[in-house]
DNA sequence: AATCGTATTATGGCCTACCAAATACTGTAG
DNA sequence: CTACAGTATTTGGTAGGCCATAATACGATT
């Protein structure tokens, strides 16, 4: 049997243990709404919800206890966590200053292969605005910054930021179904790639700001008109 | 029976589980190098080592997973995670990036408590090297930057630091010995300060950015001269 | 009737024991 | 000396149990 062959019949294995499954999909739980924020989760509840014994119902919630989507009472157990106006400002202000830095290193870069990547995230996000697909826009948004930040290889800020969106998820989704934020959106995510084009680094981080800063002012919006009402 | 006496005397529960306790245990020996970058932890040895069951060592291998100091290799568990030189990089740049927007808030507060408290730290800095007490110099840096996020209410930021922190806390610990870092640290650190209390926004920023990247340059030389050794 | 004390229940924290699958090691037969 | 079979190691995962605590319900007593 050839090496070669060998190799090329290797079946790809699933390489996902039991417990990777349970995390994603418990955190998409959470993200999409199915669990709400102050939820009780049980973890009794959530082994038979799962069909998972309760050690991998434990490591999942440690896990996501420890992203920030989880909040453990003490004596009273893990709670989906609730989101509070301030953190999610601060999250966003984060998102700005480590956007900002790689929408400038992908400027100083000046490759036009960034320029059409993004570009063409940018066409989708459009698209999915057209046809009123908001989990389009929502992935679609997601990789125009995947590329930002994979492009010039900082791995570890894209992970960093993707720690953070998970737990403003719903108020990404609130945010994108506003009014104005399908013009204005894609508007000033235009302007982020414009300035990469023309390798303006300075202009490419304002720009990257702005957006992550008009997010969070409606985000804020949301949030203050919504609380009072529980 | 007064309600004031109630609180008073509310007596203060260890309220810490075995979980937590494990956990700081575990980091900690990771962190100070009791167990080392590629170390193997194998889940029944840190059973026998901790005194705890497997549950508990599992739950806290998955937490240190998620933070960033333990790896799991398929099919063979986990180990202490390799800090790799391109990654130690670009956790200092998203220090730069988020110290030096603390620091830039800071100036804009212009409160005079904020200075002081900073000043205390950089006094205690000194000290330190000055009695080459290198522990009392990492945790008195660790409160200059605490003073730092923390008086401007940026504790999600502060928490990313800090988990950013601790996978580079080998390097950390050697930069701070380097020659000429006791002189140079410090004198960073000042500008920093002193931009704050002049209420410099931009150059409390700058000076910030300019003090992580000295450190970044340092741990790689650090870095490059060590890997090629191993 | 109001209050106090006592089961009961729900739940998390933690433990032991077990099995299956993959990997690493080891000794033996050819 | 090599190939191969068997054995140990170790993780992933399961099952189930014990104990402590908190909340709730239920009486019993005054």
């Amino acid at each position: 049997m050839s090496g070669v062959l060998k190799d090329a019949i290797r079946v790809e294995r699933p390489a996902k243990t039991l417990r990777e499954l349970a995390l994603d999909k418990v955190r998409e739980a959470i993200v999409n709404g199915y669990f709400r924020p102050g939820d009780r989760l049980v973890e009794r509840d959530l082994c038979a919800q799962l069909g998972v014994s309760r050690t991998v119902v434990r490591e999942v919630l440690r896990h996501l206890e420890s992203e920030g989507l989880v909040a453990n009472l003490p004596n009273k157990g893990p709670i989906v966590a609730l989101l509070d106006i301030e953190e999610a400002k601060q999250i966003y202000e984060i998102r700005g200053a480590l956007e900002g830095m790689a929408a400038r290193l992908c400027a100083e870069r000046g490759s036009p292969e960034i320029v059409a990547a993004l570009d063409e995230s940018l066409t989708a996000i459009r698209n999915g605005y057209r046809d009123s697909d908001m989990a389009a826009v929502l992935t679609n948004t997601s990789s125009f910054y995947q590329t930002l930040f994979t492009r010039v290889d900082r791995h570890v800020a894209w992970g960093v930021v993707n720690l953070l969106t998970v737990r403003i998820n719903h108020l990404r989704s609130m945010t994108i179904k506003t009014e104005r934020r399908g013009i204005e959106g894609p508007l000033q995510m235009s302007k982020i790639v414009d300035a990469i084009r023309r390798g303006d680094g300075e202009g490419a981080y304002r720009a990257a700001m702005d957006h992550v800063a008009a997010a969070s002012a409606i985000a804020e919006a949301v949030l203050s008109a919504q609380k009072p009402a529980e």
